[in-house]
RNA sequence: GCGCCCAUGGCUCAGCUGGAUAGAGCGUCAGACUACGAAUCUGAAUGUCGGAGGUUCGAAUCCUCCUGGGCGCGCCA
């Protein structure tokens, strides 16, 4: 609907540059907007306003041409209102919204979708956790708003690729292979030091219990630098496999999980480097190799080969994005924790040396999330092994309670996730209210079909007789859901989803406790009944690109 | 010290590239099931949008400064 009164705007707008009433060089964002107001008409735009200030001309006398202008061929409009300083109230005609219901439920599944995206190719980089230790909360909450962009960016018509990179050449990963072999000798009977670099979790213990039940004594007399890289080796496959497991219990799979490793394999860092050479965005200084992040705006150059000649975390991660680039991807989008945010400008730097638009790289930043236990803070510290893991959460709480609660905000604002709320099925948890909306749904059609009231198909119900405010309300709310699914695409923020649910939830519980669905008027309950079933096919869709399931019972 | 993010009712937060009288939820108070599921609904109260300037017909939204919080500033990842 929206979408077209905007096209009819910016015909009328095109008709009045042809008639040398407004410039060429007029090629304004068109806005139109549901209006708060019945007074307001149904619908308001500020395009008048907005083109006033470009061309400077009277508003209203703007607003006047447009709507003098309007072709409205299909006969959508029963006015057109110049009001205020120079809004436009648009008053759709009767009857033309209900019909919109059919389109709803032809599109079925689909409704919410669009090919904006025309099968660009987008690639999702997020989670990329070094597999040091089982998943925590805190990365919990990227991965849904990962996951959750993913779906959105797949709605709305790109090709997406989930991807999950691996830290599994650096430090922490010796880190870990130490920390197993210290808790095995441990196991032998030895005395170890931990040092600060070392993982103390039980987890540890028991990877070194299971490996000492595997392979016997045989690494106790090793050489820690003979030994350390098997350990690593296979801790990091154990916890790896663990991480997978846990992703996939919370909905969450990937289409890829890349290894840092097999950059250095395939010489990636190595042609990366020859790269930027070629390109003179490298230099050397003081025995280190450094590139010149600052070109483009960085604070100050980076090192990418030390001193002792090991490549930087940052020049694999480098490599690593050219490798994406090179695969063919248009738009890479990396979900990184909010402490990461210096990160930024230099991997920006990074692909735009490389060629790339700066704008082909988009960050996005998930702030921590404070665990909360009936309001008091849980620890947490990976390295002391003190914190909730992914799994727990999702075991306590459920997976559909856990994605939703961390979908309630913005990604860059702080979060609290109280566990006892979160599993609490009541009215302070917002997914109960989404759900039970649609399996209250669900429970009418049932018993409908009890009492042998069928759903009927397009065309079948008289969709007139839906004249009520709040048949008309539920009825908007459900025209705009491709319209939010839209601008979750456009500005990556999975969170609109959520409050949308909310939103037509809420209309629709207002409205089942003021009218009966099923009543002895069998016309009236077949409108009704066509109408629920749209917003149960809204409900339906949103949830399921939330990966939040969609119960028919409760 | 420099940089980034944030500041909206008692609490937690929305506010859709500047729009009409700033909205939800929780909490509080008062109500609604012999009618399709009360995990629901109805009603009430609560705001100098951190502060001060500025731009604009119009600012919670954009600019500057200030205050108060979070984070970052490694040849760690």
């Amino acid at each position: 609907m929206k979408r077209q009164l905007v096209a009819l705007l910016d015909k009328a707008i095109r008709a009045s540059v042809a008639t040398g009433f407004l410039p060429e060089a007029a090629p304004p964002f068109i806005e139109v907007e549901l209006t708060k107001e019945p007074g307001h008409g149904d619908y308001a735009s500020n395009v008048a306003m907005v083109l006033a200030s470009q061309v400077g001309k009277n508003p209203r006398e703007i607003a006047g041409v447009l709507a003098e202008k309007i072709d409205d061929a299909e006969g959508v409009l029963e006015r057109v209102e110049i009001a205020g300083p120079g809004f436009m109230n648009f008053f759709i005609r009767e009857g033309v919204l209900i019909r919109y219901l059919e389109e709803v439920i032809r599109q079925g599944d689909s409704y919410g979708s669009s090919e904006l995206g025309k099968g660009g190719q987008v690639q999702v980089e997020f989670v990329s956790a070094n597999p040091t230790g089982p998943l925590h909360i805190g990365h919990a909450r990227g991965a849904v708003v990962g996951d959750v962009i993913a779906n959105i960016l797949a709605a709305v018509g790109y090709r997406v690729f989930r991807e999950y990179y691996i830290n599994d050449a650096g430090n922490q990963m010796n880190n870990l292979g130490k920390s197993v072999f210290l808790r095995y000798r441990e196991l032998l009977g030895e005395t170890e030091e931990f040092t600060d670099g070392c993982y103390r979790g039980d987890y540890i213990r028991d990877l070194a219990a299971e490996l000492l039940k595997r392979d016997g004594e045989r690494y106790r007399h090793m050489a820690p630098g003979e030994v350390i890289p098997l350990l690593t080796a296979y801790a990091g496959n154990a916890i790896l496999d663990g991480i997978k497991e846990d992703l996939r219990a919370f909905g969450v799979v990937f289409d890829l999980y890349f290894r840092e490793s097999e950059l250095y394999r395939e010489d990636g860092v190595g042609r990366l480097l020859q790269t930027l050479q070629e390109k003179g965005f490298v230099y050397r200084r003081e025995e280190a190799l450094w590139f010149r992040t600052t070109a483009f705006g960085d604070e100050k150059d980076r090192v990418v080969i030390r001193k002792n000649g090991d490549p930087t975390y940052f020049a694999a991660d480098i490599a690593y994005h050219r490798n994406k680039f090179l695969r063919g991807v248009e738009t890479v989008i990396d979900v990184w924790g909010a402490d990461h945010h210096g990160y930024i400008p230099r991997m920006s730097a990074a692909v735009q040396a490389l060629g790339y638009d700066k704008e082909a790289l988009k960050v996005i930043l998930v702030q921590l999330v404070n665990l909360l236990r009936e309001g008091k803070p849980v620890a947490m510290s990976t390295r002391s092994g003190e914190f909730v893991t992914l799994r727990e959460v999702v075991d306590e709480v459920g997976k559909d309670a856990a994605r939703y609660n961390f979908l309630m905000r913005r990604s860059d604002s702080h979060l609290d996730f109280d566990l006892e709320l979160a599993k609490r099925q009541s009215n302070e948890n917002p997914v109960y209210y989404v759900q039970y909306a649609h399996a209250r749904i669900c429970s009418i059609i049932r018993m409908a079909a009890e009492r042998g009231i069928g759903m009927p198909a397009c065309g079948q119900a008289d969709l007139g007789l839906l004249k009520l405010p709040e048949e008309v309300d539920l009825i908007k709310t459900i025209t705009r859901f491709p319209e939010v699914v839209e601008g979750a695409a456009r500005t990556l923020e999975p969170h609109r989803l959520t409050f949308y649910l909310n939103d037509l939830a809420s209309i629709f519980h207002s409205y089942y406790n003021k009218n009966k669905v099923i009543s002895d008027d069998g016309a009236l309950t077949a409108a009704r009944l066509f109408l629920v079933r749209s917003v149960l096919a809204v409900l339906k869709n949103a949830l399921k690109m939330l990966g939040v399931s969609a119960p028919e019972k409760m």
